[in-house]
DNA sequence: CACACTTACGATATTCGTAAGGATT
DNA sequence: AATCCTTACGAATATCGTAAGTGTG
């Protein structure tokens, strides 16, 4: 039993006629001749009586008719499902961020990403970079954005921007009204940084000591955002990615420019190296090329 | 998209070889590859990733697997199920019979049937004789069992066999000891007869009135068993066609062949004459002309 | 006799398998 | 070097459309 056979049956059936079949299949009269001939003999029996001057349908045709109606319902239903799929008209991407990325760049580029392509459901996983690799290694997300990792065994990492550390100043202090800092004038104020399993942390104290500089820490959190409110309230300041910019400067906090030793990582794609992208993941990698290209508004 | 086309996926996506998907499909590796590509081309993209060593799905491709096999479960299923329509490995037949012939030589009848064909469900209607011409006039059934009907108008009539009317008397009564009985005999006891709207009733009337012989009843009922309790104990006699037999004898009445006026009549199958009848219900006409060709127990 | 489906048949397309090619482990 | 998929090509098969045949109203 082939798909051509069952749509020609169909055909039949509900014109009663094979001649009207033809035009709506677009075959002549013996082919579909032919094609309802070789579906009965598949089945092993007459599906419809052919009195030369009327069709009609026999018990079991008529058993089939709503049988067929539902297998090529669903047989063009998943076709253009697929299909959709390639066109970007319809389909699913998940992707895990960090959470500075998540909450700073992706929104914008989410948006963007949702003008063009409505139908394509997006889920974004906010957790630690350290995470973000590992769901882009078990291939639990088509995508990651994170730092540039170390090992990069079985990942394939794109480079999406440079992030420069920025300094996080109380908009109220003498230093908001700077135009930029040097890295000793931020540490001789109370720093506030983020909690210890973050990247950020750590990619801060690696380099940093690479420098010779030592960190001393005031206070901690492992929120973003709750270090930007402790620098607005007025209790130290930070230094965080500049892709953070945005939401410190909404939490009441002053960012800068910061000077002396440059303290800068990559921040890029991840994706499984031999993995193939979806379409609708590579899409959304493009789109994400484009709207963070140019993100830094702190000079170096 | 074709089943053959879907079939040759499915079989690859759950191998992960080209070469032992071959096996399972019996066909050439180059016949698959060629097959996959022409899937992969009419749906728009690639489903499956060949690196010459391991073969692994796109994402579009996880995403055809589980509709797939759902597709083919369906189809395949339903191919199945049309052929035991014709392999009388499954079905549905609906018939109708009069009351006489349902409650007396159906049974049996239907036993032998199911024997031989266990999963072919069959729905009998027990309506009166009218409305079994009714029904098959309508095609509310395949098949319906009655008395040859006068217009054949649309309907196909295969006799049976040929019923007479025998003489139900009490068990109790003295006529009980005959071996046979004359119509003009029977007729001198009080007359128990079916009501009006009966076939049975209206053969009767009419067949004696040819002879010149007017009815007397005494008591009349619409039901057969009631026709043969009556008998039973002892208010009067009857005459039923000869296929009651059974019945009227289980429910204590006693059955003799009658003589004189030979009043018969034939019973047979009904089916609408241009309908073509469901393998199903070809052979339980078939079952019904083999179990039913002797059924006379009483002489002429 | 006209209409509607079937059969016959030659032409065209598809599909298949064998053989050769290419890439990876 | 061996394995596995792809490309190339000739052969077999299937399908199509035109033309002729058949049966019914």
């Amino acid at each position: 039993m082939t798909v051509k056979q069952l749509r020609a049956f169909l055909a039949v059936a509900q014109t009663l006629s094979f001649t009207r079949a033809c035009d709506r299949l677009h075959l002549s009269q013996p082919a579909l001749s032919l094609t309802i001939k070789g579906l009965e003999d598949s089945l092993g029996g007459p599906l419809l009586i052919r009195s030369t001057r009327r069709v009609s349908l026999t018990p079991e045709g008529e058993v089939l008719v709503p049988l067929a109606k539902r297998l090529l319902a669903d047989w063009d239903n998943t076709e253009e499902r697929l299909r959709q799929h390639f066109t970007l008209e319809l389909g699913r991407v998940a992707i895990a961020a960090m959470p500075s990325f998540a909450g700073n760049l992706l929104p914008d580029a989410l948006m963007a990403f949702r003008a063009r392509f409505p139908r394509i459901n997006v889920t974004v996983h906010d957790v630690i970079n350290e995470e973000v690799i590992e769901m882009v290694r078990r291939e639990r997300v088509e995508l990651g954005i994170a730092f540039a990792p170390e090992a990069t065994d079985g990942l394939a990492f794109t480079p999406l921007f440079r992030d420069h550390f920025v300094a996080v100043v109380p908009a109220a202090s003498a230093l908001a009204n700077e135009t930029s800092l040097a890295w000793s004038a931020l540490l001789e104020e109370d720093l506030i940084a983020l909690q210890r399993p973050s990247m950020v942390r750590r990619l801060l104290e690696q380099e940093l000591a690479a420098q010779g500089v030592g960190l001393s820490v005031a206070f901690e959190s492992h929120q973003l955002a709750t270090v930007g409110r402790m620098v607005a309230s007025g209790l130290g300041v930070s230094a965080v990615p500049s892709l953070c910019t945005p939401q410190m400067q909404a939490l009441g906090a002053r960012c800068l420019p910061l000077h002396g030793p440059v303290i800068a990582h990559e921040v890029g794609l991840l994706s499984p190296k031999d993995r193939k992208l979806s379409v609708a993941a590579q899409a959304l990698a493009e789109v994400l090329k484009g709207t963070v290209s140019t993100p830094v508004l702190c000079s170096e």
